[in-house]
RNA sequence: GCCCUCAUCGUCUAGGGGACUAGGACGUAGCCCUUUCAAGGCUAAAACCGGAGUUCGAAUCUCCGUGGGGGCACCA
């Protein structure tokens, strides 16, 4: 029948031959072993509402709908008749399911009707858009490639690329639904307290991720030093990166602010990790504000420095202080800074970087006062 | 094709007849701060899909259109 329907061009549909069937008939075709299913028979005109908390009422003309199989031929329910008679017994209040369901709703209304069950609230959210191409965001694909952007999709996936789960929730809350007085950072319990069905957004989404980086970056700097290091060190070993934990709490409590995703630590730390000073000129080294010879004081009186200090003194604030002082006395307009900025090419080798102080003491006194000696001796040669 | 549904800055949203010169956030741009990059502060550009109604008055209500999404299984 399906097929002579597709064949003359009709849409595929049941046309309820079978709809006022008499019992001789059906003990007639059961004794021909046929096999059959069992149709659920929906009113002929009127109509059918679903009450929706976050869209009202949703109203189906009955002449557009069909009976819908309740038994398959296999004696088994379909989803139709085993939601309904699930939800019911477990006492299911609220229904919120996607969007994609209101279609099938009329028979679950008609279906409590006929059961005589109270029915449960109904509440049918918007789906989340792709990002940028069409159609919505299915929870069974995995990321993607969208353009140049990594679309995530499963939860492990944005735990893997260094997203913290609290941050995930906010983000996700947010989609949809607002907290309101244009609070836009919030918990759990706090959106909870405020949360209302039908305060709902009905219209669909794309999710914004560049929105996620932000939220995320939020709470990643709401961490102490102590906690950002522990979440960070999974990272490191799940990459065996041969960075130490000491090496990450030094840095910890400057590369937060830094990090819009935990995994964005491996920036940081590249210069921990490659010696790009091994490129550097003379010429890179010194500063309109600080010629050769004096740069080349500089560098040696910090190298100094550094090669002297005991370990004991060998910290952020010492190495400030020192670094500071020498970039004054050999700086034309006695401000460190032109030091502090050719210091930080010649320990570090990059343009950017973690704050110099906290990356000296994280790359070592042996390893920074090498990096020096190279930077001297590219200055005097 | 038929049915359902949705529609405010680029994006996520606030707003539900007069409080709208349409608010916030992300992103973008500029400035400040600053040893780089960030973070932070300030400023800027940026939207009511279109057309008819209803009304003294419409982003808000109604209808039509357009566009988006979803659905039309013995799958869920």
């Amino acid at each position: 029948m399906r097929e002579a329907q597709i064949a003359a061009g009709q849409q595929p549909e049941y046309d309820r031959r079978y709809r006022d069937i008499s019992a001789d008939e059906v003990a007639r075709l059961e004794a021909d072993g046929r096999s059959y299913v069992i149709r659920f028979k929906m009113p002929l005109d009127g109509q059918t509402v679903v009450p929706d908390a976050i869209r009202g009422d949703i109203t189906f003309e009955n002449s557009q709908l069909t009976d819908y199989v309740i038994f398959k031929s296999t004696g088994l329910p379909t989803y139709h008749l085993a939601v309904v008679i699930d939800d019911h017994f477990m006492e299911i209040t609220h229904i919120t399911r996607g969007d994609e369901w209101v279609n099938t709703a009329p028979i679950h209304v008609k279906l409590y009707e006929a059961f005589g069950w109270e029915m449960p609230a109904f509440a049918h959210l918007p789906v989340i858009l792709n990002p940028s191409g069409k159609g919505k965001l299915s929870k069974r694909t995995q990321s993607f490639q969208d353009g140049n952007t990594l679309v995530l999709v499963k939860t492990s996936e944005f735990k893997e690329n260094g997203y913290l789960p609290p941050a995930l929730i906010n983000f996700l809350t947010n989609i949809g639904w607002s907290f309101g007085d244009n609070v836009e950072i919030f918990g759990p319990e706090e959106s909870m307290e405020r949360f209302e069905l039908e305060d709902i957004n009905p219209a669909a989404a794309k999710m914004p991720y560049e929105k996620l980086d932000w939220i995320n970056n939020q709470y990643i700097m709401k961490l102490t030093p102590e906690a950002l290091t522990e979440q960070i060190m999974p990272f490191i070993e799940r990459d065996n990166l041969p960075i130490t934990q000491e090496q990450i709490a030094v840095l910890a409590p400057v590369v937060g602010m830094r990090l819009k995703r935990l995994t964005d630590i491996y920036e940081q730390v590249q210069y921990l990790l490659v010696d790009e000073t091994v490129n550097l000129t003379a010429e890179q080294l010194t500063h309109k504000k600080m010629g050769p010879e004096a740069a080349l004081a500089a560098f040696t009186a910090a190298r100094d420095f550094i090669a002297d200090t005991d370990d004991e003194y060998f910290n952020v604030a010492g190495i400030s202080e020192r670094l500071r002082a020498i970039g004054e006395i050999h700086t034309e307009n006695e401000k460190a800074g032109p030091f502090l900025g050719t210091a930080r090419l010649a320990i570090t080798g990059q343009k950017v970087s973690p704050p110099l102080f906290e990356s000296i003491v994280a790359l070592g006194k042996d390893e920074t006062v090498a990096r020096l000696n190279r930077a001297i001796e590219r200055l005097a040669g």
